[in-house]
RNA sequence: GCCGGGGUGGCGGAAUUGGUAGACGCGCGGGACUUAAAAUCCCGUAGUAGCAAUACUGUGCGGGUUCGAUUCCCGCCCUCGGCACCA
């Protein structure tokens, strides 16, 4: 029997597809429809690739192959997310200048990422750290900036003081430096956003029709948190001053006892009595050390001061204190809550703690034990007194309206996009400040507008560009003398951000290559959007909800004709060794490259398919290898031998159902299953070379190389995949006779063969007919039976 | 803590509009071939009892609905991803 040879076979068909560019798509090619294969670009960190990676590009490409074969023009690019902390911290660490290391990461990336064997069209890869990708990002802040999307506002960033930089939340675990352990304190800048919040309801809205998983959707909707309330005026006693809150429950209006402001709230300093100064400086100080998710956590012991001050309930005329506490957060409505702990839990349990009134405003629950917030009827409550709660929020809502006390209002957890970042590895923003501090956008004909290369990488506390007298430089001689650069860069959220369209303009000799417009909209129109889009579940709420965002703005901005991204999206599941994430830090990264150069690329891909679900991943072993490898040889022995034997049509169109379906659904795991299956049955009865030359079709997308050396062993000519994928003809998918299960009170008790479209009747009498069915239907009165066609039958007896 | 997943033989996993739990593979046991080993091929393999037919138990734990629950409902436990500056 021939014996296969994968390294030799495998480097052959890889020099081949090279050489005759048999990956490269022509986008204008209107002779096919179009399929965008797309899966997220990775960072090219100094590691080399892992399994992890392999587990996400070989499935993926698997699937492009397969659309191949159905017949669509595939286009499927792979690039570089290169820009972020980790190569700047290897900076700073060696003095490698990240362009430096990045691009030796890159390369060797490139080179093992061949090795996989897709169909990469690698005249149109693109690398987001390179000038010629940042001038678009830059472009894309520009276009942000004058559709005013893009604004400036303070926000608060983590600060180390001993190494005077600030630090990313990865840095500052447990509130304290990575590097230095010293404390980590909230400092607050001026920063760039965009303002995403604009788009919420469009966000949402938008969900609907994507082919998206659920529980994605679900998380992207809670991310978003769309919540329908009002907003209420409280005057302040004693001060001018007004604050406005915004509440779920305006029904319970009556039953707000005091009110809470968050320790940043900027009217705090101004109510706080000269009693209560000291203690509130002290609270907000320590507050300023805690993160938001210390801060909502609701098991902990609710903390707060009293500020001495008090507001007026607008609905009662009622004063009431106004506290602070660190639970209120200044990014979440306005900052400041009215307090019913009657009806809300975390109002209850500080109530309890600092001894503050409860007042029972609808009824249903027992609000001396605990807070009742479900909906009931309004009570204690003037005028909504007997409403029930739906109906108690519209007339409240209708009466502050009236009066100009506060409006019906839809809130969203969603907050605006802080694009600025204090790093050096970044797109630079494109703005300067005239010598009055006032921003300007730098012009689109001075695009890219170049990363210093005259920087240190260790921070001085202030942003790294900073440091450069060629930016400064630069900006002088092309705005004026004191005119200043914007020195932070930008998020790299922001480059991954559109990186699907540049794709669609990259390569260079084109027509259509990427260097005047932004994206030729006759080729958006075309390719977009995404057909399919694969990524890992932990950009559910970020990276994914950011490219939607600017998805939508382009198209308002006139750019793009979609409005979203990606129309199916599918996550494949983390790939864990010993049970942890592969990381180079954690030291548990681990190679393909053995398993590769042994076995080849065919064994290693279909393992990790085989392992289980796409969309699950787990705990990576190298023990069924041997299965894989043992499958392929067999396949291979088989194909190649002698053809001939009964062809079993019937088993063979039910693996060519089956292959079909899993492919299509991503469950690559069953669909090499039912190929070993049907190959289990083939090396008995043997297979003619028509049912040999769908076999080595069906694997085609699954083991391209092997596919290819069968292919051309049975005498095809050119690629296979040039060949369309089997049909399978569903006449012969049903079998003529199946196999009922027949039950007794739900238990199995025999089994019978009977003919496919077989009547209740016939299949009632056959089952009680079984042998040991009948044994347990002796002497019983049967009370109900029950027949589930081609599945089983079952008695109920007495 | 909050949001979203997951938990099935010794192991990876299969089967869900509620219908035969354990496909396929690894491992293991036995056999064939071989002087021998490797490779390959064949048979067996959830647990308990039994020569067997068969019976009982069994899908993280405790309840519930149903003729029938891995699947639906309620309450727990464990675990993974995200929580806005890792990407």
């Amino acid at each position: 029997m021939a014996k296969y040879n994968p390294i030799e076979t495998e480097n052959k068909w890889r020099e081949r597809w090279k050489k005759e560019q048999y990956y490269n798509v022509d986008l204008n090619d209107e002779s096919r429809p179009k399929f965008y294969n797309l899966v997220m670009f990775p960072y090219p960190s100094g590691d080399r690739l892992h399994v992890g990676h392999w587990y996400n590009f070989g499935p993926a490409d698997s699937f492009g192959r397969y659309m191949r074969m159905k017949g669509y023009n595939v286009f499927e690019p792979m690039g570089f997310d290169a820009f972020g902390l980790p190569a700047e911290n290897h900076a700073i660490k060696t003095g490698t200048p990240p362009a430096e290391s990045t691009e030796v990461n890159t390369a060797t990336m490139v080179d093992q990422l061949k090795k996989i064997g897709t169909i990469y069209d690698w005249s149109r890869t693109l690398n987001t750290s390179k000038p010629e990708y940042y001038r678009w990002t830059q472009w894309l802040f520009l276009q942000m900036y004058k559709h005013g999307i893009a604004y400036k506002k303070e926000a608060a960033v983590n600060w180390c003081d001993t190494c005077q930089t600030v630090l990313a939340n990865e840095q500052a675990q447990d509130g304290t430096c990575e590097r230095c352990a010293t404390e980590v304190v909230q400092k607050p800048l001026k920063q760039w956003f965009w303002k995403i919040t604009d788009y919420a309801q469009r966000l949402l809205d938008g969900l609907d029709d994507l082919d998206w998983p659920e529980k994605t959707k679900l998380m992207q909707q809670n991310w978003i948190g769309r919540s329908e309330g009002a907003d209420v005026v409280f005057e302040l006693v004693g001060t001018a001053g007004k604050v406005e809150v915004f509440t779920t429950r305006p029904d319970t209006l009556f039953g707000a006892t005091y009110m809470v402001l968050a320790p940043e709230h900027p009217l705090v300093l101004d109510i706080v009595t000269d009693g209560q100064r000291k203690e509130i400086m002290a609270y907000i100080k320590a507050v300023k050390k805690k993160t938001e998710m210390q801060r909502t956590d609701l098991e902990k012991d609710k903390t707060g001061v009293f500020t001495g001050g008090y507001a007026v309930n607008p609905v009662n005329g009622e004063k009431i204190p106004v506290w602070i506490a660190d639970y209120v957060l200044m990014t979440y409505g306005t900052g400041a809550i009215m307090a019913v702990p009657a009806h809300d839990e975390r109002d209850f349990e500080f109530a309890k703690k600092f001894d503050l009134p409860v007042r029972e405003v609808v009824s249903g629950g027992n609000v001396s034990e605990t807070a009742f917030a479900e909906e009931g009827t309004a009570v204690n409550s003037g005028f909504l007194d007997g409403f029930s709660t739906p109906d108690a929020k519209k007339k409240m809502i209708k009466w502050l309206g009236d009066k100009k006390l506060g409006r019906g209002v839809v809130n969203f957890r969603l907050r605006d996009w802080l694009i600025s970042r204090q790093r050096y590895w970044g797109a630079p923003i494109p703005i300067v400040y005239d010598p009055d501090g006032k921003a300007h956008p730098i012009p689109d004909e001075h695009l890219p507008w170049l990363l210093p290369t005259d920087t240190e990488f260790k921070p001085k506390g202030t942003s790294p560009l900073g440091q450069s007298k060629e930016l400064k430089a630069r900006t002088e001689r092309l705005f004026g003398k004191g005119w200043k650069p914007e020195i932070d860069t930008m998020d790299t959220f922001v480059c991954s951000s559109f990186y699907y369209l540049r794709y669609l303009m990259a390569g260079s000799g084109s027509a259509d290559s990427g260097a005047e417009a932004f994206i030729n909209p006759k080729i958006e129109k075309k390719w977009m959007p995404v057909d399919m889009y694969i990524g890992g579940p932990e950009h559910a709420c970020m990276h994914l909800i950011y490219a939607r965002f600017v998805m939508m703005a382009l198209k308002d901005f006139g750019f793009v004709s979609h409005s979203e991204p990606f129309a199916r999206l599918v996550h494949q599941g983390l790939i864990k060794y010993q049970g942890l994430k592969m990381s180079k830090t954690k030291g548990n990264t681990v190679s393909p490259d053995e398993f590769v150069s042994f076995y080849g690329s065919d064994v290693f891909r279909m393992y990790l398919m085989f392992m289980g679900p796409f969309t699950d991943g787990g705990d990576w072993n190298d023990k069924g290898i041997t299965g894989i490898a043992r499958f392929v040889d067999r396949f291979y022995g088989f194909i190649a031998g002698e053809a001939g034997g009964p062809a079993d049509l019937g088993l063979l169109h039910k693996t060519i159902k089956r292959v079909t379906e899993d492919i299509e659904k991503m469950q690559f795991n069953t669909a090499i299953a039912a190929l070993m299956e049907f190959l289990n049955g083939a090396v008995k009865t043997g297979l003619s070379v028509e049912g040999k030359r769908i076999l080595v079709r069906l694997i085609a997308p699954l083991a391209p190389h092997l596919a290819e050396e069968l292919w051309k062993h049975l005498g095809g000519k050119k690629s296979v995949f040039n060949e369309k994928w089997p049909e399978y003809d569903p006449a012969l998918t049903v079998s003529a006779t199946v196999t009922l299960a027949v039950q007794v009170n739900g238990k199995l008790r025999g089994q019978v063969e009977v003919a496919t479209g077989i009547s209740l009747e016939e299949a009632l009498k056959a089952a009680a007919e079984v042998e040991n069915v009948a044994k347990h239907l002796e002497g019983k009165e049967i009370v109900k039976k029950i027949y589930v066609p081609g599945k089983l039958v079952s008695f109920v007896v007495k």
